[in-house]
DNA sequence: TCAGCAAGCCGCCAAT
DNA sequence: ATATTGGCGGCTTGCT
């Protein structure tokens, strides 16, 4: 789970780069995957740039990039990274190099659109998987077994990792550094790309879901007042008589709309404030939890911990620094 | 760290 | 016929 033990090797990753790709994608996966963190021990990803030829790849407005190596070097890789892929359909040669690598074990890690790559290689055939949420049903699309889920940053099927996009490949970046170097490593990662480290190390295989306003305004307006009364107490029978449902339709509709259960969502909501008056300075442990409408520090603490992975005050050193 | 208890979650099913 | 609703109850979660 969240802290891995370090493998005693490095991990061969091969980085596929084909004319069009995703220019920010690649890049993050090519900074995040090709050196360690500053400071840390031990071993780390190996990383190769693969061509979909040899000749080099175009960079959307912007010249060449020269690769050294072409998609046989698929063969030597524990893990395989797909950026964002504009051009369908997929090659029939790089989809079927790629369906190699992952008959012979390697882990398949798509980015964005990627995951139209993958699905092309059939590789994502029965399983769960995500993409850009624009090309969803396109991806749908390609192989009516995938069980595409929309809502979420990214999914950890094991041997199969998709994102979404270009900023959620991140995320999965780092929970997949977590997963494979523990979670001490993915702070560092988080910490030198000065990003706030959360959202990796839950043992949970897909969570974070980009909670947007619920179409239906009932369940808009609800989470409305809870945003604007954290510190009250809420309860979902409060909540469901507020958006004049029963209490289980009102729990069925808030599932159906966040992937998440009500109160699971009040949680998470008040972490998030917490963390916000964490990165304003100041404040008392024990005040920010009175603000987010948790009713002790330790109640605080305790889901402070859980959902984002360090404690408040951890958190607010690793914001300062 | 722990126990007791209230609240939450959710499968199931009948009613609408 | 099919979809949605909401009550029941039991198991789980988590607050104090």
């Amino acid at each position: 789970m969240a802290s891995a033990r370090a493998p005693a090797r490095p991990l061969a990753v091969a980085l596929l780069a084909y004319d069009g790709l995703c220019w920010f994608e690649f890049a993050c996966a090519r900074e995040i995957l090709g050196a360690a963190p500053r400071g840390l021990a031990g071993p780390w990803y190996e990383l190769r740039i693969v061509g979909e030829s040899r000749r080099g790849v175009r960079i959307p407005g912007s010249g060449r990039l020269p690769v050294k190596r072409g998609l046989e070097a698929l063969a030597g890789a524990d893990i395989v990274v797909v950026p964002g892929w504009r051009a369908l359909p997929v090659p029939a040669r790089v989809a079927r190099a790629l369906r190699a690598a992952h008959e012979r074990g390697a882990r398949m890690v798509s980015i964005c659109t990627g995951a139209l790559a993958l699905a092309a290689a059939g590789v994502l055939a029965a399983r769960r998987a995500t993409t850009h949420w624009r090309d969803a049903h396109t991806l749908a699309a390609l192989d009516p077994t995938i069980e595409v889920d929309e809502g979420v940053l990214y999914v950890d099927d094991g041997d199969v990792i998709t994102s979404a996009g270009s900023s959620a490949g991140i995320d999965m970046l780092i929970h997949m550094v977590a997963r494979d170097f523990g979670r001490r490593a993915a702070n560092a990662v988080a910490r030198e790309l000065v990003i706030p480290a959360h959202r990796e190390g839950d043992q949970r295989q897909f969570i974070e879901r980009p909670v947007q306003a619920p179409a239906d305004d009932r369940l808009a307006r609800v989470m409305r007042h809870v945003r604007g009364n954290l510190p009250q107490r809420h309860t979902v029978a409060q909540l469901a008589a507020r958006a004049a449902m029963s209490p289980r339709s009102f729990y069925r509709h808030f599932r159906q709309a966040t992937g998440l259960t009500p109160i699971d969502w009040v949680v998470r909501e008040r972490v998030l404030a917490a963390r916000q008056l964490l990165d304003g300075g100041q404040k008392s442990v024990k005040a920010l939890a009175q603000a987010a409408g948790f009713g002790s520090p330790e109640v605080l603490r305790h889901h402070f911990r859980r959902i984002v992975g360090v404690s408040p005050t951890g958190y607010r050193r690793a914001a300062i620094r």
